[in-house]
DNA sequence: TAAAAAACGGGTGTTTTCACGGTTTTTTTA
DNA sequence: TAAAAAAACCGTGAAAACACCCGTTTTTTA
């Protein structure tokens, strides 16, 4: 019998997949979590279970710091991740924090159940030639924000929906006014995330914030 | 007989694939073109190609635009992209602007004698899974940037090496620089962009240029 | 070859951004 | 629960960005 944990922050799916996981024969859910916090908090270590499945997209604690927290405190749980789009670099970031595989939300039982199996079993899940390319086109590749991971698991969610605001045509006045903060508020923001991201504009913010995927193109 | 060409900007590529279809029996290269605007300017109407194998980053006129006026003009003529990395959004807008298929630069000969057979007869030709699954999430996904499109293919050589230079820290003065033009020229360049590009700030031109591919992340 | 368009350079003034110096309040954590 | 850390806040002045006006030269196109 296999312990699975979800992280998920809707509900709904969380609730779902639970019912589905359940009916499996070999499998069963321990717990629920809506971000990757909650689980951290919930985790008893004494107890851990033989995979997470988790969504990328969540508030608080995503699920790219989920899973380096994950890989770099229990190595022995497997982390499978659940993804609605099938885009490059997400997968790619998540393949670098150590995940084992990727099902779609909308995917069919079967290939659910196949996934969790073959993570058991052979450690890691390839639906299908997608992530074989991506996996393969990953090691060729030097040209990744490597350097940039670690500041991002320092970001706080206020830092980051500021960099979000950054990425508009709004100036910092404005931005000020939409966080319901004071315009100087807004300026030491600033000048703290340039000398944490040792940049000296704001557009130098803006990069990063892209190259993070923190801000949607 | 089948009739080629070719355009990419680095000779040497044009005249290695041109020995090599030559020597299929059932293909000839009309002739090679280093940009989209050389390209334009040898094309006899009297004599289309039935295949044009096109690279898509080139200097003068790229492959997005190149690809585009011919699906406009010679819609009869099937463009194959050649390309070095299997980048998503550069994919996604190749398959937009009507391209037929894709070749990696460092396909096997047979790949490539595959590609074209099967343009010729099936009118696409697709060599793994990951086209296919870029092509279907392509259909469900509206959240492209089609509006910047037209506005694209307007921007000039230098507005785009402009717009390269604004997604760094440099000041406006330090691009003057680089670009050898005065500040007050510079600062032209951006009030036109602004107004061409319908923002307000120079975050607003990053954002664009990012979004289009201008600018690497 | 005249007209139009694009590229380039300029002046002036306002607003925004950034650097540098700080303080107070709230939250964490040892 | 006291100490440390973090988040929120603020003033001043210089530098950069932005808005709006303008003319000249080169290239394209009709």
């Amino acid at each position: 019998m296999k312990k699975i944990i979800l992280i998920d922050d809707h509900s709904l799916i969380r609730k779902a997949l639970a019912v589905l996981i359940d009916s499996f024969a070999d499998y069963h859910i321990m717990f629920g979590a809506a971000n990757g916090k909650e689980f951290i908090e919930m985790l008893d270590p004494a107890d851990l279970p033989d995979i997470v499945l988790m969504d990328i997209s969540m508030p608080v604690m995503n699920g790219y710091e989920t899973t380096a927290w994950i890989t770099q405190n229990h190595p022995s749980i497997k982390v499978i991740a659940l993804t609605m789009i099938q885009d490059e670099r997400s997968i790619i970031k998540m393949l670098q924090n150590g995940v084992k595989g990727f099902v779609m939300k909308d995917v069919e039982t079967e290939d659910l159940k196949k996934a969790l199996d073959d993570v058991v079993q052979k450690g890691i899940y390839i639906n299908d030639l997608l992530y074989k390319n991506l996996l393969h086109s990953l090691q060729g590749n030097a040209a990744f924000a490597e350097d940039d991971l670690q500041v991002m698991l320092e970001l706080s969610e206020r830092e980051k929906e500021f960099l979000r605001l950054l990425c508009t045509d709004k100036s910092y006045k404005e931005i000020a006014a939409s966080m319901y903060l004071s315009p100087r508020t807004i300026d030491g923001y600033r000048d703290h995330l340039f000398s944490k991201l040792k940049v000296a504009s704001r557009v130098g913010l803006v990069m990063f914030a892209i190259r993070n995927s923190i801000a949607k193109i």
